[in-house]
DNA sequence: CTTCTTGCAAACCATTTGCATCATT
DNA sequence: AATGATGCAAATGGTTTGCAAGAAG
């Protein structure tokens, strides 16, 4: 936390901008939530401390967090982005649920190889991919076969 | 063509749906743009040819092509959705540049067996899987470091 | 004090929906 | 004729933006 702020001060300072109370409000509550996190939360978590900060703020901090490589958007499939944290977090990739939105992180060694070479015999830059996968969680499965 | 009009009628028939003649057209203009479509192409070309059909009715089509298998909706990273055939359309992933939005398809074999085991493991079903690797192509990547 | 920030409300944009009218079966 | 389908225009919902008022350096 301390170590993040930091990088983010140093970030804001570094484009002229200046480290405001909602900012570090904002970024503290992240580092409440370690999970997957949604602007809505962050609103409505930080209403109920009464460090109120508005929606607009919300999101051109969250740009700001993104572009200062704190914080990573991450899309899980739903009509709005979540969040997460990037600094100190160790690279994971997530497996979602196309039914019930059951996020599973994970890292495979494997998959990490195979995606590297992919990437150089595709052109791509290898290693600074990001890949999510959509499917079913073996509940769902079963829900759906049922239904058919 | 003959054979998805077939199963758009059949499983139209099988919901008490009709064949329109704007479903028609919209399934036809699918197989004239093989590429990744956007509801906004087809809106557009089809208003080129006079064949117009509302946002509404392509967006209502596009959601029973769906569901009868025929065409697939994927995520590429845009604001809007994309489609693509299904039918006929051997499986295959995307790899996208979060840069440029160019699109790659591919599908690897490993990727996939790997894929398959950390699916069995994390219990989430194999096989029916879908994923996306988000990167930068090349172009991109040497444009960005010229940047920093 | 100057420049950047905030909050508000309005704007956006893709997509969805209610409803009256029109077209398949 | 009866049930669905269409187009329109309005609604939705997450996100962005213009602008006047406020605060950080």
């Amino acid at each position: 936390m301390t170590h993040a702020i930091q990088v983010f001060a140093e970030y804001l300072n570094s484009k002229d901008l200046k480290l405001t109370k909602e900012r570090r409000a904002v970024l503290q509550e992240i580092f409440l939530h370690p999970g997957h996190l949604e602007a809505e939360d962050l609103a409505h978590n930080l209403r109920k401390k009464r460090k109120r900060a508005s929606r607009a703020t919300i999101y051109r901090t969250l740009d700001l967090l993104v572009e200062s490589g704190i914080v990573r958007k991450v899309d899980l499939g739903h009509e709005h982005s979540h969040y997460e944290l990037e600094l100190d977090n160790p690279h994971h990739e997530h497996m979602i649920c196309l039914k019930c939105g059951k996020v599973l992180e994970f890292s495979d060694k494997a998959i990490e190889r195979d995606l590297n070479r992919l990437c150089k015999r595709s052109g791509f830059e290898p290693s600074s991919h990001r890949f999510q996968i959509f499917g079913y969680c073996d509940r769902c499965r079963k829900a759906r076969e049922q239904a058919v």
